[in-house]
RNA sequence: GGGGCUGUAGCUCAGCACGGUCAGAGCGCCUGCCUGUCACGCAGGAGGCCGCGGGUUCAAGUCCCGUCAGCCCCGCCA
């Protein structure tokens, strides 16, 4: 390294004019006109045009006539004005350029396999992937992990503001029943025991509240062992938080705090707070799920009465069965085709069909309702029906679902969404969260006929439903909440159990036994019997929160180095086979190792 | 475990439905020329197991079966 840096390019400007300076980088682009040639250097902050003039110094121009794109290059020369009319507003040292007049060669390069000047977002994933860090070092291609990096340094700042104190826990710890599958790491000291990788914190930072730490933060890797999505990775990041002697509004009050800090520092947006709040069973009800995008309309409504007072038989006995009659208003009309398809779709997510109803505001030369089955609802049923949908718009269709509530919902809260993208009704740019709370603590599986936890075990139940726990356990509803922005679930928590009696009793009802309570959770029961205090928290997680707010459409996106949806890592080919001794030092070929 | 889309030059893609001028384009790359370009330009050139394996056929990027890989989704993700 004979030439050291003076300069990052971000500092480059018409100040420096006539001073000699140095610069490092890269070849971005080279136009070679013979007597002279013209290079792009960029390095990490930006992009300079350095010219090196046969006349001016013929053995370093004719070293220069050698560098190629991507070449890593330290460059000396004297900063002058570009000559008028010579300016290049694009780039931000566009007044000026490096005359070069020494230059180091610090490494060649191959050929790139994509362009590294332009936008990468048509070349394959898989490519750029195996080649991250040509990706990374391309135009913009760090964008996503600066953001990144200033997410992570505002939360940072803010909760530490607030008292908040990081602790480390364990990335090898121990595995738990119920929730996703471990990541288990064979154990070498101890033949056929294993750690796992923690799919979160939670029991740590329980602990860590028993602890007396009163308010706990961690940036940290989770790992669970599922099949992946676009926006699931097998390891993520969580910003996982924690406060004692609090109870959810304390939660619910500095997480809107800490959000709308950090899209205020970050993005520049102002939210609105307090976010609204939408209970388990109304945000079911409106929307078919519990994580509903608000950022548009369309709500469910439910006509199980109109529907009943009608002729139609598939309502009438849908609502005899114990069904429910949903339905939904779209802006816009449909060919017969698309309806067609529609339905076809719904009987894929489970329903019996998809009812749909026309709507024609002003009426002269086509019927104001039509429909197949519009003859089975009469004058007043119809006129019910156009208040109820608040019927302003032209036209529009109406979709009715009719069918158990669970299917009933489903169906309609995909249509809603599905509908909402092909109308093009979702605005871009918006950011709209909310809280969903009162989620059931429990839930039945329908296999096994055994109750599971909607959150998890620790979850502590709803003061005012406790006595429910002896005598209607799916009734009990939770101290739990989730947080969702744009129709994704970015976080959730709740508040704890902190009664070891309590916390015995919900693993008696989850058919946890006593001894195996003691076996996996001991520790945990242990601690609540020193004076744990009562305590919450909330676990966000981060990669899918910055994936939003950067408009991406995969957490790949925003992870560094993330996995392929079959788990592999293109870039170091992980997995990968393992010599046999490391197998059987292991202890994974029982018998073997003897 | 299941459903769908994709795979042709270094990159992005066309060509597949109707098998036979079908090995093509743009960019990139290589060589040469060029003293004011900035996605420089001009002239010339190289580059292909049409993902892989099998089948049908006189003949297969093209049709059929299988398989591998990437992506999207369902299941799964307390």
């Amino acid at each position: 390294m004979r030439l050291k840096r003076t300069h990052f390019i971000e500092e480059i400007n018409s100040h420096l004019i006539g001073k000699e300076i140095t610069v490092c980088g890269w070849i971005l682009r080279r136009r070679d006109h013979g007597g002279v040639i013209f290079l792009d250097i960029r390095d990490r902050s930006g992009i300079l045009q350095v010219v090196f003039e046969e006349g001016l110094d013929p053995k370093i121009h004719a070293l220069a006539d050698s560098l190629k794109i991507e070449y890593a290059v330290s460059i000396k020369g004297i900063l002058r004005r570009r000559p008028p009319g010579m300016e290049n507003p694009k780039i931000s040292t566009g007044e000026v350029e490096l005359v070069g007049k020494d230059l180091e060669i610090h490494n060649a390069s191959q050929t790139p396999p994509f362009p590294m000047d332009e936008d990468l977002s048509e070349v394959s994933e898989a490519l750029r992937l195996r080649y991250r860090y040509l990706e990374m070092r391309a135009l913009g291609g760090q964008e996503a992990f600066i953001f990144r990096h200033r997410i992570n340094q505002t939360i940072r700042d803010f909760l530490n503001s607030r008292g908040f104190i990081e602790v480390e826990t364990p990335y090898l710890t121990k595995s738990t029943p119920e929730g996703a599958r471990d990541y288990l790491v064979p154990c070498r000291l101890y033949p056929g025991k294993f750690y796992a990788l923690p799919q979160s914190p939670q029991l740590f930072k329980q602990i860590l509240m028993v602890a007396g730490f009163e308010r706990y933060y961690q940036i940290v890797r989770c790992f669970r062992d599922e099949d992946l999505r676009a926006d699931r990775q097998p390891e993520f990041t969580q910003l996982d938080m924690e406060m004692s002697f609090i109870t959810e509004e304390d939660i619910l009050g500095i997480v809107e705090d800490l959000l709308s800090h950090l899209f205020k520092e970050t993005l520049g947006i102002e939210l609105k707070t307090p976010f609204p709040r939408l209970t388990y069973e109304q945000a079911l009800s409106l929307y078919g799920t519990d994580r509903p995008d608000l950022r548009f309309g369309m709500e469910l409504k439910d006509v199980s009465d109109l529907g009943g007072d009608s002729q139609f038989q598939v309502f009438r006995s849908a609502l005899e069965k114990g069904g429910i009659i949903k339905g939904l208003k779209a802006p816009a009309h449909f060919t017969r085709k698309e309806l067609e398809e529609l339905t076809q779709w719904a009987q894929n997510l489970g329903a019996k069909g998809l009812a749909w109803i026309k709507y024609q505001k002003d009426a002269l030369t086509e019927e104001k309702w039509s429909s197949p089955i519009v003859k089975f609802f009469d004058r007043n049923i119809l006129s019910r029906m156009e208040e109820h949908f608040e019927l302003t718009e032209d036209k529009a269709t109406l979709f009715f679902v009719a069918d158990e509530p669970n299917i009933t919902h489903r169906v309609l809260g995909e249509l809603r969404l599905y509908l909402a993208n092909k109308l093009s009704l979702i605005p871009k740019d918006a950011f709209k969260f909310v809280w969903i709370v009162d989620f059931p603590l429990f839930e039945r599986d329908e296999n096994e006929n055994r109750l599971y936890s909607v959150h998890h075990p620790f979850t502590h139940p709803k003061v005012e439903d406790l006595e429910l726990l002896d005598t209607d356990p799916l009734k009990v509803r939770s101290r739990a909440y989730d947080i969702v922005l744009n129709g994704v679930e970015v976080g959730g928590g709740s508040i704890r159990v902190h009664r070891r009696d309590l916390q015995e009793k919900i693993f008696h009802i989850l058919g946890i036994s006593k001894e195996e309570a003691e076996e996996k959770f001991g520790f945990l029961l242990q601690a609540l019997d020193f004076g744990a205090p009562p305590h919450g928290g909330i676990a966000f997680g981060l990669d899918r929160l910055i994936m939003l707010m950067l408009g991406k459409k995969s957490i790949r996106e925003v992870i560094a180095f993330p996995k392929t949806q079959r788990g592999q890592c293109l870039l170091t080919g992980a997995p990968s086979s393992v010599k046999i001794e490391q197998i059987l030092e292991l202890h994974l070929l029982p018998g073997w190792d003897k």
